[in-house]
DNA sequence: CGGCAATTTGAATAATATCAATTGTAGTGG
DNA sequence: CCACTACAATTGATATTATTCAAATTGCCG
């Protein structure tokens, strides 16, 4: 295994506080893993028994019904911590995690947590405010969920995506990962025929542009009054 | 202020750890209050200034849309702690909680959270695993919403409230505070109107007896078939 | 008893899912 | 390099569910 550089993480605010020494310390503690678009980093129901930091690439955070059918609750950027289920006292991962691109993550046994957040300043912290984050995350999709029609609700998620992972180019903002009408529909709680024909509406309306599994918003301003949030 | 009672924390999870004489610490640091059926304890986006535990009575928890949507996002039954913001380093309350019947709670200011967090033992441990219960239920609540019909939400919306604050009487399980149609509309993400017809009609199947603010369910099995949980 | 809130119910409508078939695109291996 | 295959996307037609609109009824509280 080659050795970790610290620089890796010595920005990332939940390590942000952290002498040199201790960077060290965490990191070779660590485990870097690959993981191939597609992949499951782990499942829902499984026992915690490891929690993440994202360095690269994209993950989408799925939860699957009895009935198979599947939703995306969030989508993780670098930088975010995940898989903190001991954060919450639980000894399962309450979903499935799957890298959307390829993807690198650290990873840390749980057993080390506590040491994590009593040892070093600020890492609880962050912890605690991710899942603050999250929380608040998720209580927006429900309601958007619970209260909005899907031309609304498929808009949000679009924007949702350009907000967290979009990258300006010429032509737009672009989607940084792959991402696929069903994928939409998975966000969204609706069907991928429904979405295809929001997204060729928009199209031919000149807001979007997409080609497979890209999409490119052309005029942001546009979709967000699509989306309906009034003042 | 009447002196609290012991008896009172002692057998609740977040305190049962406890000594007597840091019982009596916790008490008196304590603000105990009474709120009428449909008072707000709090509200969305508010300063988070003080944390609650219920002792008494049951709470909706609340968000509003901007267009003026209400969504129930969960209820809130006595021994539990709530408007815990400060556990996920939020200085606002990230939704509204009203009490759905009368209700007493008592109150902390946030600035006694990092005491109770390292000199209670336990404290910490149950508030996270409260907050992780929560994030689930959100998350079930969540994807049921994004793929269950409408008939499907409101029979599980209904067990939940049942499996909640359910109790036995002859003739069935009753909820145990008073809920509308329109409650049930804002769990669901539909209609009082559809709700209204949904309870008609497993009422004249003898799966329900209802009247005016007041659920019986008579045939729970029945409703779980309804509700759609595979195996 | 009056009045408000909760509930019920019918009929019309619109939104979205479902069904079904086709086209397009990328990757794979011969 | 091309054919083949698997996956992604499009699009029309139809079906259906749940909302919307409208009105009446019921029950409770003061």
């Amino acid at each position: 295994m080659p050795k970790l550089d610290e620089s890796l993480l010595s920005d990332l605010p939940p390590f942000s506080l952290l002498e040199r020494s201790q960077i060290r310390e965490v990191l070779d503690h660590a485990v870097s893993r690959r993981y191939e678009e597609g992949t499951a980093i782990f499942r829902e129901g499984h026992d915690a028994d490891r929690f993440y930091m994202l360095l690269d690439g994209y993950l989408r955070v799925v939860r699957t019904t009895p009935g198979g059918d599947q939703i995306i609750v969030l989508h993780i950027s670098p930088g975010q911590l995940f898989g903190i289920a001991p954060a919450l006292q639980r000894d399962t991962y309450p979903a499935t995690s799957i890298a959307a691109a390829e993807s690198i993550a650290l990873s840390w046994p749980v057993s080390l947590w506590s040491d994590f957040t009593t040892n070093y300043p600020g890492f609880a912290t962050e912890s605690y405010k991710t899942l603050g984050q999250r929380l608040g995350q998720i209580q927006d999709t429900l309601t958007e969920m619970a209260t909005q029609a899907v031309e609304k609700r498929v808009a949000c998620a679009l924007l949702r995506l350009v907000n967290q992972t979009g990258r300006k180019t010429e032509g737009g903002i672009e989607i940084a990962f792959p991402v696929t009408r069903h994928d939409i529909s998975e966000m969204t709680g609706t069907t991928l025929h429904t979405v295809s024909r929001l997204l060729s509406a928009w199209q031919k309306d000149g807001i979007v542009q997409s080609t497979r599994k890209h999409i490119v918003v052309t005029a942001p301003h546009r979709l967000v009054l699509l989306s309906g949030i009034e003042g």
